[in-house]
DNA sequence: ATTTATAGATTACAGGTGTAGTCTTTAATT
DNA sequence: AATTAAAGACTACACCTGTAATCTATAAAT
């Protein structure tokens, strides 16, 4: 699996919002939340393509880049690593851990209740 | 929050299986999962001390170790975190991308439902 | 055509991390 | 008492990461 750094995934996250795009577009997305200088991001795009995450394709003197991988891929795998880590490989204890300290909203539990209905629906 | 590698948390999670211990319990305990070198484990209880995460005592010359946090409160700032960032924060998505990849059992649904079942009796 | 600005490539550098090896002290053994 | 072995302290070192600065090539502007 591809392992990629926070701030590396941070970038990512960027593209995945909407690709291709251009280096200066994930530096525009991203000045919102980070205070990053465009060099450090033009540095983390580099890694990202050395290590297989995302594409480019060269257009003028520009790249318009791609990613490689999904988002909903990564973040299941990033997940079941997570959770095999700390918590042996089930889901619940996270859950619980949640619950016990106040963290689930009404939201939240409607929001589970329906994932648990439609697994359910889905074994019939 | 204590930041921890993955190899200092393994070692941190060795010693929560019972303490205080001394190094040889610890070095004892990871030997089944891991092929550390007892100094690799010296050297990271050396940095769980400095980092806050674990104290010890002295007992002749051996140091007996003991955890400064709890496994359940560290597990859930590392939850919270790393739900905030995969998944802004909601952990439904979470739950949902293991269902739809099949990665949910029959005891996991159970053991969630248990989970709901609680807070909600919790609500009244 | 020459200058300038900008894109990307290359280089930098400190702190963290995995993974030990060497040094020092002291308890145990002969 | 002298030697050895083991515990912990200190040192090492390459790779990763965050965070850019400088170099190089080329498109754009004059």
């Amino acid at each position: 699996m591809i392992e990629l750094s926070k701030a590396e995934f941070d970038v990512l996250d960027a593209l995945w919002i909407n690709y291709p795009a251009t280096a200066s577009q994930i530096i525009e997305r991203l000045s919102d939340d980070k205070q990053w200088h465009e060099k450090t991001i033009k540095t983390l795009l580099g890694r990202l393509v050395k290590k297989g995450a995302l594409t480019f394709e060269k257009e003028g003197r520009q790249y318009i880049y791609m990613p490689c991988i999904e988002r909903a891929d990564y973040t299941l795998k990033e997940s079941q690593n997570f959770i095999e880590r700390f918590f042996s490989g089930r889901i619940a204890p996270l859950v619980s851990g949640f619950a016990k300290s106040e963290q689930l909203s009404q939201q939240d539990i409607n929001e589970l209740k329906k994932v648990i209905d439609d697994w359910e629906k889905n074994q019939k």
